[in-house]
DNA sequence: ACATAACCACACCGGTCGGTATACTCGCAG
DNA sequence: CTGCGAGTATACCGACCGGTGTGGTTATGT
């Protein structure tokens, strides 16, 4: 899983604005509705740079995907660092959440993803797995439970889709408010 | 909403065939990724049909939209009508998302919809709205309390997600468990 | 007999798609 | 001085994109 999520070797100064050009324009406009050309250009280089780098265009996105996992999983531990110890992280999740969607309105960059490429064999697709769960095995970490991991990862993904997607931006507090009462479920449970 | 959802008059016969193959392509291999020549093909027609017919690709794209949320609603009115009236219909909406999920294994095409044109100024947009809010007013009306109905709405969003992009197929008889726990939280509110 | 709508066949438009090839310049390490 | 990796510039490829135009056929209804 880890493997998987890694960002890879140091690139080349084109290689890097390549791939931060690749993907901002992926997040924005979507994959298939971006081409290496407008990739290349808003880099400051050219195709011929792109393919030597990558070697295609599956592969720039397979890597878009990776970075993107890496820089969420990043935001989200720093934040989460920031509260005291114990389930109440588990919550804390959703603040990162409605904090990050305020910046992120196009949605779940591997939902928008999945929508495009899910049903190939594309190589982006594990990277889209792997971080999924990726996020409930933090929710199982910070949980401590895995029933209660479950139904708090449900209410995270459901968040983000409503919130984009279903154009509810306040969700995100009313998913809170349910992790909420699913913390109080788990300690009825445990009693 | 209701007329943003409304399927629209009874197309000609080759106009039929043409909506019908869009629907099962733009699902199965995304919006972008299928061509306006590929869909006239397969419906056994011609371009000149189709914009005759819809007059551009994007019309199409929203008439697949809105037929594809009248047959999932009149897939699960159904379904809840078989069972009995009261708070287990709310419950049921999970086996019937179970039951749906088997055959269509692309995920929520609303929300796959948006991944292709979220942030643009689509005719599809405001049907991929609708489509959320007639599912949240659903639960409202099934569960007869806006709170459970959020925490509902969440959780039935979240599994569809983590069925089909996060390759979990066994999370919506998590998602039922944990609508199970939603409704003791509120029976234990309402005391 | 005539109009009309629906449909079909096909050619065409400018533009973009992912990907490749050739040839050149630059900085740097041996 | 030389070799090499990186980058640039540009032209090219076949295929496909969404969309238009022309002309002709069939069926229906008046």
């Amino acid at each position: 899983m880890t493997d998987l999520l890694d960002p890879g070797p140091l690139l080349t100064p084109a290689g890097e604005r390549l791939v931060e050009a690749a993907s901002e324009l992926f997040y924005r406009h979507g994959i298939r509705a971006v081409g290496v050309d407008l990739i290349a250009e808003t880099a400051g280089t050219t195709k011929k740079t792109l393919y030597d780098r990558f070697g295609s265009k599956d592969e720039l996105v397979a890597l878009y995907l990776r970075r993107r996992a890496v820089r969420w999983q990043a935001f989200l531990v720093e934040r989460l660092d920031a509260h005291p110890a114990g389930p109440g992280r588990a919550l804390a999740v959703f603040d990162v959440l409605g904090e990050w969607l305020a910046d992120q309105d196009r949605g779940c960059a591997f939902v928008n993803a999945y929508a495009e490429i899910g049903g190939t064999d594309h190589p982006g697709l594990p990277v889209i797995r792997a971080e999924k769960e990726w996020m409930r095995a933090t929710f199982v970490r910070l949980a401590g439970d895995e029933v209660l991991a479950d139904h708090l990862h449900l209410l995270y993904e459901g968040a983000t889709v409503l919130a984009t997607a279903g154009g509810q931006p306040g969700v995100v507090a009313r998913a809170r408010d349910a992790a909420v009462e699913a913390f109080t479920g788990r300690a009825r449970r445990q009693l």
